[in-house]
RNA sequence: GCGGCCAUGGUGAAACGGUUAUCACAGCAGGUUGUGGUCCUGUCGUUACGGGUUCGAUUCCCGUUGGCCGCCCCA
């Protein structure tokens, strides 16, 4: 194979020049660590993913919205807050060409927030129901369904403060995964608001004050840095103190608990099951009220990354923000993970539909007219399969055998100029030779019903 | 960010201080002229990268990078 010599030379001047800065030398490219490619093979299974997603959202009436990845940093600073891991850590900050810090977005509620401040969102019906897909950014040490590029979809509802939003939120998560057919556990608590939150935790930190020599380190620290957190530690001691200490349900205010007690009505009244916890707390400021996860339900016990969803309400992010106070709840899927609990449980979406008819060609002339009729069958809704690299009949005979398509059309010198094509059975290997004119309905008959299917199925609207 | 385990071709494995690194699958090229699914042959790796110990390293040591697991945290 002659013309592939140059070709190799110049990538490997190029690898050489790329070198000046990195030590780096032989080795090939890399993957950012926490970055991954998400593989053709890997593809059947995301679509279903996205396309549950896209369909339950257009079906409760969701507008998707797409938001920047890169946005001012101190948009997420603001809103997150400055003590969370997301914050202090895991951002991708860094200075823009005009000199402005920027960051990769962590999450997308604050962006939501922002577009519904920046484009008046308010002047519309409320409340404003958006949806979203896309990447997200996490400096985080990678792990098994945990990476630094990974995938949520979202769903926010802003202009609304009734409890039946938080309600259907939670339907709308759990009735995604029962489309996937995938089992989770809804849990939710109430966290209140700023005020009765704060008093709740004074009282919760003069609590673990007493025992203070008795917890472990991480949980000193919780206690000075975020105490809401030291209610999911894993702290044999600290769990068994847990016992006794004050519970955030019995701080709540009467509109508080009111809007808590008829979020679960509402759950109740839909049959959507959740247990309450009154341990979960959610790694972001702005939540306030309704807090909830998805759990995969599959390996109870350890508790490492089967949140696959979580969310709340947030009434006070659009103020903090700077928009006029708007009441808002929102909830986020972790794509990667749903992805990676689907091929857990073995669950294997419909595949992509497979082309049924490969077109083999033998020589420039009968490229040419392959080339055109190509175009035909596209236009007929056929999808045709081919290797246009390959010269021998027999190595393109190999590769519709792996295919597996139903037939094959063969045009060589002969048949072009006769103004025919070979048709062949590639089951029963019977061939026959018919007017070229003719071919594209023909084929049509022969695959029956089976030609159409392949339009419908996946759209690939791109990032989503 | 902290701790542990690991790293052999595209994939899955073998060799575990000693001759040209083995096997399977996939890929590519062939087994003469225009016909697939079987078969045969060839080809595809500076054993992740860099350094060290040694007469000699895939095998031992250190560093880097990356993966996995636990913690932290989160989706």
């Amino acid at each position: 194979m002659n013309p592939k010599q140059p070709a190799l030379k110049k990538t490997k001047e190029v690898e050489v020049v790329d070198e000046e800065e990195g030590k780096k030398s032989k080795s090939g490219p890399e993957l950012l660590r926490g970055f991954r490619d998400i593989l053709p093979e890997e593809q059947g299974r995301w679509s279903f993913v996205r396309d549950t997603v896209r369909s339950l959202a257009q079906a409760y009436t969701f507008d998707r919205i797409d938001l920047p990845i890169l946005e001012r940093s101190d948009l997420f600073q603001r809103t997150i807050g400055k003590g969370t891991d997301i914050i202090e850590k895991e951002m991708y900050v860094f200075t823009d060409p005009s000199n402005r810090s920027v960051a990769l977005r962590p999450e997308a509620t604050a962006s939501a927030a922002r577009a519904y401040i920046e484009h008046g969102m308010l002047d519309r019906p409320q409340p404003v129901k958006l949806w979203y897909l896309g990447p997200m950014f996490r400096h985080d040490r990678p792990q098994a369904g945990r990476f630094r590029q990974f995938y949520q979809a979202g769903f926010e509802v802003f202009g609304g403060e009734e409890p039946i939003i938080d309600a259907q939120l939670i339907l709308i998560g759990k009735k995604i995964f029962e489309t996937l057919g995938i089992d989770v556990q809804v849990q939710i608590n109430s966290i209140g608001t700023p005020e009765c939150r704060q008093a709740y935790l004074t009282e919760l930190v003069s609590y673990f004050r007493q025992f203070r020599n008795k917890l472990p380190d991480d949980d000193k620290r919780r206690l000075q840095k975020n105490p809401l957190r030291i209610l999911d530690s894993k702290e044999e001691v600290t769990l068994g103190l847990l016992e006794g200490a004050p519970q955030i349900l019995d701080w709540l205010d009467e509109k508080s608990k009111e809007h808590f007690m008829k979020t679960l009505e509402f759950l109740d009244e839909v049959e959507v099951p959740y247990v309450l916890n009154p341990y979960l707390v959610r790694g972001l400021d702005y939540y306030t009220h309704t807090v909830f996860e998805f759990l995969s339900a599959q390996d109870e016990g350890d508790k490492a990354q089967t949140a696959l969803g979580g969310g709340g309400r947030y009434d006070g992010l659009v103020g903090l923000l700077g928009g006029r106070p708007t009441p808002a709840c929102g909830f986020a899927l972790g794509i990667d993970r749903i992805a990676r609990a689907l091929a857990d449980k073995n669950i294997n979406p419909p595949p992509f539909p497979q082309p049924q008819v490969f077109f083999a060609q033998l020589g420039d002339a009968a490229r040419r007219v392959g080339l055109r009729l190509y175009e035909e069958f596209r236009v007929a809704g056929v999808p045709v399969a081919e290797a246009a690299g390959k010269n021998a009949l027999k190595s393109q005979l190999e590769v519709a055998n792996k295919l597996g398509v139903k037939l094959t059309l063969i045009l060589g010198q002969k048949e072009v100029l006769d103004g025919t094509i070979i048709i062949r059975d590639m089951e029963s290997g019977a061939q026959e030779t018919i007017d070229s004119k003719k071919i594209v309905s023909i084929v049509q008959r022969k695959l029956g019903g089976d030609a159409g299917v392949v339009a419908a199925t996946h759209s690939p609207v791109a990032d989503s």
